[in-house]
DNA sequence: TACCGTTATTCCCTATGATATATTACGCTC
DNA sequence: GAGCGTAATATATCATAGGGAATAACGGTA
């Protein structure tokens, strides 16, 4: 049978993400974060399940909360444990956005392989 | 009548570029390029035309020739006018191809916006 | 041969971002 | 009040990309 194996290994790629008032508000990491929040119950712990620095996931979560009218991600600090995050329900909704918006970016990219894909 | 201004200014943004053999091939930066040099006759003038340091657009041009079967750009050095830089016919065809596939994205962010932007 | 404007190539400097380290603040438990 | 684990914050280190400057190579023209 005739193999449908491209000759010229060009695939097409790209990124999205939602802008706030301060530049970008909801994207990949930022979301990826919020679900290892809504997991470990902290920013310690779901920085480090994903290789991120602390100061960098804390800084992520401090721009979505300051961008958002009401905080994506409410922290405390002391207490039993020492403290922690949970992620509220405006953050739950923010996932689930974004999470519909990547996966119709998925299939507009392979629309676009099977339009112009072969024009190349 | 009523305003249809957004109460939350967020909206839905991306990239998109095609992938090569050896990672980025054909992105907006890279297809400006294509048409400055076809305006321009070399690289040099290209790249100053966009504030663009002579290295980087050498080195995209040189990426693209490489990773294309044919290559983009013909470059001569020396001679009448001291040389120059001419976009081949497979180089226009990429540009087009790009700012196809670039105009159903925009397409598709508005399509995006208007689907989901009220469920933020 | 001298000149010219371009391509081709090297080297260094800077700006930017990410990372690591360290310190403080917090509030509950014991 | 001591201890605990976290958030919050500041500082320092590191890596990377990009730009600028300088130089050589090239091949026509005068």
């Amino acid at each position: 049978m005739p193999s449908k194996k491209k000759e010229n290994p060009v695939d097409f790629r790209g990124r999205v993400w939602i802008d706030g008032p301060e530049g970008t508000f909801i994207g990949y990491g930022r979301v990826v974060l919020l679900e290892r929040i809504t997991k470990h119950g902290s920013i310690t712990k779901a920085a480090k399940s994903m290789q991120m620095a602390y100061r960098h996931a804390w800084d992520l979560v401090d721009s979505m909360n300051r961008q958002s009218g009401k905080p994506f991600v409410e922290l405390s600090t002391g207490g039993k444990g020492g403290g922690g995050a949970r992620v509220t329900e405006e953050g739950e909704k923010a996932v689930k956005l974004f999470w519909q918006f990547y996966a119709d970016f998925q299939d507009f990219l392979k629309r676009e392989e099977q339009k112009l894909g072969m024009c190349k």
